[in-house]
RNA sequence: GGCGACGUAGCCAAGUGGUAAGGCGGAGGUCUGCAAAACCUCUAUUCAGCGGUUCGAAUCCGCUCGUCGCCUCCA
């Protein structure tokens, strides 16, 4: 079995082979602080961090970075409006990206370096790229000479004659050579930040920033570079040109693009203002949801954003996490080791998964491999009250290996710890939801579970009732089972 | 105008040559004191439409229709 990844560049599906197996180098065009994120943005952090676990589950000693745009217009505008210093604002977006992105499950990367931090390597890539005559100042601007670099427009399959039919290109607003050239450096305005570099004090331009950090921190030649599809033109164009520009070889060997989070199937976008921030959406729905809705599609395919989505994706989870924990806490915590057929039906379970995801990370197939292993688990979980002992201790052995390897498959999903620990900080003392309910809080409320088990017995429902409500009421949801009654958070 | 993606059940969504995964929703049933959870059965003779290739197509080819995206900051 191999791993397959769709390449942007060669738009098939490729083996992937990494440069220096197991090591992989990863670079994820990352978000400029300038607001909250919105969903579609936490789609691609969502997306990568999945690709990045699924590497780190199959082997792989993943290198990861991902960058902070913490210097661009949109930075300057909104601190104008805010009255807001620019570097106070991008500090305190990093810090609610942070925030956010900890909530989806998505973990931090190895680095994640920021523009300004890195002006210096900025300014001698761009000097590389004019010593070798694919750049020129004018003014105190820098621009790069699109066509002295001869596949430009191979990653998004243009050519540059068709680029310049279409373009809209306000010729005089700049004194570019060719209407195609794009910024490097950026001549400082009045009242802008602006850096000290060899064209007078200016800033830099935004593709230049992704082509330094991610040669500076990962190497000239990275494995996967990623971005939302939107970003294959021009910024990875541009990218490519710069840095294959300036060093003569290949830039990154597999460019990976997510679709787009739309609502009601056009994507959302500020003018239209069809957006939802992350803050918004978490306020509304559990992060295992969002995350659970955001991986329920192919990544390369367009997802619509809708109130439904959220709440099935809801659903699906709620059936997961009731498998699992159900079958955990009839077993307790003296959970038996598999023996050669529960080890057999888990790794076809795995492989299965495995698959799938082997398939330019399917996770979809893999949510499917997810379900069919929930439904024979809960299956056999009712051999577990059988009367027969040998049938019941094979049960609980089957129970046992497929309850685990569901959490296996969840983790490079990112979904395990939000499925299941979710809640355990209100929870607080509950030691965990699988086991034994040794603290004091567990021991209550089995307390009341014996208490409502004698009133059942003497035919006192409504008290038996009560208990049972107000113990919903709390969130602590009884469930009655042949061997006992065994209790779940909701 | 150039380039590209998509159209599978009420909804979401896999499947890219061998006879339609999975989830949500819905209907009926089993279990239960009643619930909850779970389980069982049913819910697409068919994959936008029309042609073609093939023993065989949702899957390959052509055309048509529809939706969306990139070409400008954008995940």
């Amino acid at each position: 079995m191999s791993l397959k990844i769709y390449n942007t560049a060669t738009r098939t599906k490729e083996d992937f082979a990494p440069l220096h197996p197991p090591a992989v180098t990863m670079y994820n065009c990352g978000p400029t602080v300038y607001d909250y994120f919105h969903i579609g943005n936490a789609r691609n952090f969502v997306v990568v961090d999945t690709v990045r676990r699924y590497l780190i589950f199959r082997g792989y000693d993943v290198r990861f970075a991902q960058n902070f745009t913490d210097i661009d217009d949109k930075i300057i505008n909104r601190s104008a409006e805010r009255g807001e210093a620019w570097d106070h604002l991008a500090q305190r977006f990093t810090d609610y990206y942070f925030q956010m992105a900890e909530a989806l499950g998505v973990m931090r990367a190895d680095i994640h370096p920021k523009a300004t931090d890195h002006i210096p390597h900025m300014i001698a890539l761009v000097q590389q790229l004019e010593a070798k005559g694919l750049a020129y100042a004018r003014g105190g601007d820098v621009y790069y000479r699109v066509r002295a670099f001869d596949s430009y427009g191979k990653l998004s399959g243009r050519n540059v004659d068709d680029l310049l039919e279409g373009a809209r290109v306000d010729v005089t607003a700049d004194q570019k050579e060719d209407p195609l050239d794009f910024a490097l450096w950026k001549a400082t305005k009045p009242g802008e930040p602006s850096w000290d570099s060899p064209w007078g004090p200016g800033r830099p331009g935004w593709h230049i920033e992704c082509s330094a950090m991610s040669m500076h921190h990962l190497g000239e030649t990275i494995d996967i570079h990623s971005g939302g599809i939107d970003l294959v033109f021009p910024h990875h164009e541009n990218e490519r040109a710069q840095s294959e520009g300036a060093t003569g070889h290949e830039f990154v060997r597999y460019w990976l693009h997510n679709g787009f989070v739309t609502r009601d199937a056009e994507k959302m976008s500020k003018s239209l203002g069809n957006f939802f921030t992350i803050n918004e959406v978490l306020e509304k729905y559990p992060a295992a949801s969002v995350r659970f809705a955001l991986i329920s599609a192919h990544y390369r395919h367009p997802i619509d954003y809708s109130e439904t989505a959220l709440k099935e994706a809801s659903a699906a989870i709620a059936r997961i996490r009731e498998a699992v924990q159900t079958a955990e806490k009839l077993l307790g915590s003296n959970s038996p080791a598999p023996g050669t057929t529960e080890k057999q039906q888990a790794d076809a379970a795995l492989d299965a998964f495995t698959t799938g995801m082997d398939d330019d990370f399917n996770t979809q197939r893999a949510i499917g491999v997810i379900f069919e292993t929930v439904a024979t688990l809960n299956e056999a979980r009712k051999g577990m009250s059988s009367g027969a002992p040998e049938e019941a201790a094979a049960a609980r052995r089957t129970c046992a290996a497929l309850a685990a390897v569901i959490h296996s498959m969840l983790e490079p999903l990112g979904l395990d710890a939000l499925i299941f620990n979710a809640g355990n900080e209100a929870a607080g003392t509950d030691a965990n939801a699988t086991g034994g309910d040794t603290d004091q809080m567990g021991k209550l409320i089995d307390l009341l579970i014996e208490a409502r088990a004698m009133a059942k017995s003497a035919k006192q429902f409504a008290l038996a009732d009560h208990i049972r409500d107000q113990l919903a009421a709390m969130n602590i949801r009884l469930q009655d089972h042949p061997t006992g009654t065994i209790w779940l958070r909701d």
